[in-house]
DNA sequence: CCAAGATAATTATTGGACATAACTGTTATG
DNA sequence: CATAACAGTTATGTCCAATAATTATCTTGG
């Protein structure tokens, strides 16, 4: 354990204690990709959860939008805003449902999808240049890891 | 590959293309162990930044303001309502700098390393009820993987 | 059919996290 | 000693997400 007992003026400032924690990891890991994510998708004019809308719209054509916020764990009340901003560049349309005219059904415009499939190109490029380093069981493990603190973190404590 | 061409009603919400991407599944795994982690701090009156700010602290006697807020990647000017709040309570104490008067020395008073200490022991509680179920090899994997991530993240494109 | 309640989307308001710029006092430098 | 650099602070604005309230539609029980 390298730790000063006072450093009013030195120089490194130590962090042992919370890279002890995952949580503490994940946060810091996070925000780095982070950074590089949101750098790949402003060229096309998205940000992670325009980019994250437009993909689950692309995969679920004609979803309604308070199972979309669900999906992407928001209120459905500030997906209106992403969905507006999709809307607003023809990237999805909101169209109308047959037997419930409460609901929208959101659907993805040509030019949406043409704008999914390059950003998507970007940010598997991204996504490969973070894992770059990482043997295939590294991978492995830290999808597993992750799909097991999300269900951990979730419910049962 | 479970994917129907149009739900406009029907159930699950397919999200097979994030899955895919390991910022996808890190945003939604840190989200569900932040949720655990505020709810494990709320009792002591921490949050998440400021039980951050307080363990640096404690392991760096002394730190002044500017690089703590650097530590905590954050800048200066946001650090001070941190510090403010640990302050209020009367955890960390805001103590002079010999030779630097524009400077403060960051130190923590006894009730602030024991308010630390006690959430210090829930948080390892929360950390393993995370990890519970992990083998060690995957904890192992997942810590160099997330320790990689940051490191990618960061500069080296 | 109609009244009452539930539901879907929206709007407006709020709080938290973070950034930038400007200001005060202190230190360093030519 | 004048000027620049620096540490902390203040003020302000933005972004994101949560909450509450509103409107329109659907459902259900009488």
């Amino acid at each position: 354990m390298t730790k000063p007992a006072d450093d009013t003026k030195s120089d490194p400032v130590y962090d042992t204690r919370l890279r002890g924690f995952v949580g503490y990891n994940m946060k810091r890991a996070f925000n780095a990709l982070q950074a590089d994510l949101v750098r790949t998708l402003e060229p096309f004019g998205l940000r992670m959860i325009t980019y994250s809308a437009l993909a689950l719209i692309v995969e679920n054509s004609g979803v309604r939008p308070s199972r979309l916020a669900e999906a992407l764990s928001l209120k459905r009340a500030n997906l209106v805003v992403i969905v507006d901003e999709l809307e607003e560049r023809e990237w999805v349309t909101r169209g109308v449902v047959a037997d419930d005219r409460r609901a929208y059904a959101l659907q993805c415009t040509l030019a949406g999808r043409k704008v999914f499939d390059e950003a998507s190109t970007a940010v598997r490029r991204h996504d490969a240049r973070m894992l770059q380093g990482l043997r295939d069981v590294e991978k492995a493990a830290l999808r597993k890891a992750l799909s097991h603190l999300e269900a951990r973190g979730k419910g049962l404590g």
